[in-house]
DNA sequence: ATTGACACTCTTGTAAAAAGAGTGCTAAAT
DNA sequence: ATTTAGCACTCTTTTTACAAGAGTGTCAAT
């Protein structure tokens, strides 16, 4: 199921004139590029063959060729050699990832603007999920009676807060001795850990249920019941409308459609955040026909070796994987970095 | 300058069919429409006024009229009258702000979304400029040896934190003091006044710099530093982009530019946080001829009496005011309720 | 003052023709 | 056995022409 070299390379060729021109790509053209001397009637041979294989498809018969989704992963599967990032670039993203705040949603929503602008096309950051930062400290702040303000802060620094409406009989004194209590117990473990714990102690114990126990946790519990979405930064709409043609707005609806359903997102990139290293997937792959001509270039950032969360960029499946992958590469490892060096 | 009956008749026929189709309107739909009874000749006499004084612009010679700015300026402010909610929307718009959560920005992206659900076009709601919150209290967490958070909780329930760095020698301790001391101070005042008093106090004793001052206000001053910018929530891309002929895109992309830049908008919309009630506001008095086709409703929400936000939509100038008004000003009314209801 | 009638202008739609781009196939050349 | 020049063919794109349509402006008649 191989190519033969030729065919290879002629597929090479057609897809980098996609990239290139966005148009479907003809026999004279690929004749003129290749260095092979072989003339338009050859390469019409070569690529009717690739047409059959499933490489290529005509818009029409009188048309050039355009790749398919199966080229283009066996493109970027066999073919891509990702280019070096110029210096310049490299340090464009350093100057721009160290100016950018402390507060790490901060960070990852500067990142995402960040591959939006470098890259002409949507930048997408996704936030670790929070229930594996670890716990260390809460703090319950009475607002007023019957409302408190449950601020959790992880190791790092992230916080997360939530207000919480409580019995008016609660009193701040109440609360320290809550926070204190919590603060002992979770110290250091991550949330995951903290309801895992909640739930062996409520079942082995009645006994240990004393007013103190059950308050505290049912703070700690509706503190939980709002941590369970990610956040996802995604920028650069104006950037994708800029470079379309009038022609393809459908497609372009769809997808933001599809991209402003956050649920949706969020499936891929958890699959995208286990995996190893960079990865590239395309619309069909990930979600159906409707969305063939869109691509994705993505790439998780770890803590401790661990994935965490994932950067990438969005756009037309013709993009300039060479020049993009790097970049997404280096900005996935810069990211790394700096959550290492927090965590 | 003000205009004839049947001038003021034809015009609010012209722009009511502007509005229903989008489309230029022409004299014999305009005899039609109107009860005088008039016939499309005459009708032409009065449009040819009309154009004169610059209500109404010709894309060609043979198409019918279309509104200018001025001719929806005049109908806004002088013919319109709003129509009233239907029970229905109101249950719609009561019961989707009710579920909304207690955080006050998830209120507002939820309000935003809410606005561009119902008119099919950008919804917009503008957080409150957190200088004027009352403090209630500050919380130090000392993240790690060097890192603090800085927490601060605003009456109502509002939490702002910040990562601060600070010398390495700061222990937990001296962070309770720190709090102590500036709770004690500033409880209840606005960060406008706080700011204003430590200047005040800075300028007259230099005396009083011991070092738990000058440290605790740093700690307060990086806080501030961060907490210029007000959240704006802007949704429904997508509701424009369905209702577009493709041949407007260019417009769109301006708009979309424009609103990426929230600094525009802000603009705009600290002038109409001071404006009595709701205004109605067209692209080029807010910008300029390249958003002539772009109108904004909104109106500001109060906190006891004083405006401290918008909501508001925008879309084509054409949209179906006497629709959307009732609407922005009942969900700016509920906005306000809920927020008396906490601060 | 109003309007019917008509000429005029510009857009929209349709159809036919011409040009262009690229293919597939075959027969000849290597 | 490859390779390729040549040519017929197909489909799109562009151009041209023409007719239809929509709406205007104007003027003479009411």
């Amino acid at each position: 199921m191989s190519l033969e070299d030729r065919e290879k390379d002629v597929l090479n060729i057609i897809i980098q004139g996609y990239i290139d021109h966005a148009q479907p790509i003809g026999s004279r053209y690929v004749a003129k590029k290749s260095g092979l001397n072989l003339s338009p009637a050859s390469m019409r041979n070569i690529m009717s063959d690739l047409t059959e294989e499933g490489y290529l498809v005509q818009p029409h018969t009188s048309a050039g060729r355009i790749p398919t989704d199966k080229a283009f992963r066996y493109y970027v599967d066999n073919i891509l050699r990702p280019g070096l990032l110029s210096r310049e670039i490299r340090n464009n993203i350093d100057g721009y990832l160290n100016q950018a705040g402390l507060e790490f949603s901060e960070l990852l929503e500067q990142t995402s603007k960040l591959i939006s602008n470098q890259a002409s096309q949507w930048g997408m950051a996704v936030a670790p999920s929070i229930s594996f930062a670890r716990w260390h400290q809460i703090e319950f702040v009475l607002v007023r009676p019957g409302l408190v303000t449950a601020i959790l802060v992880f190791q790092g620094g992230i916080v997360q807060n939530n207000l919480i409406q409580v019995d008016e009989s609660v009193t701040a004194d109440d609360l320290v001795k809550y926070s204190n209590y919590l603060n002992d117990r979770f110290q250091g473990e991550n949330l995951v850990q903290v309801k895992q714990k909640i739930l062996q102690e409520m079942e082995q114990a009645e006994i240990q249920f004393n007013d103190l126990y059950s308050r505290a946790m049912s703070l700690v519990r509706e503190t939980f019941d709002h941590q369970n979405e990610r956040e996802i930064f995604l920028e650069g709409t104006v950037n994708i409308l800029e470079r379309l043609d009038k022609s393809d707005i459908s497609g372009m609806k769809e997808l933001l459609e599809f991209m402003e359903q956050r649920s949706n997102l969020l499936e891929i990139l958890e699959e995208i955040t286990n995996t190893e290293g960079l990865s590239i997937s395309f619309g069909t792959e990930f979600y159906g026909p409707q969305l063939g001509e869109w691509g994705l270039i993505s790439s998780p950032y770890t803590v401790k070796g661990k994935p965490v969360g994932v950067v990438g960029t969005i756009g037309p499946i013709n993009m300039d994987y060479s020049k993009l992958v790097p970049m997404v590469d280096y900005i996935a490892k810069m990211l790394t970095q700096i959550f290492e060096n927090r965590f």
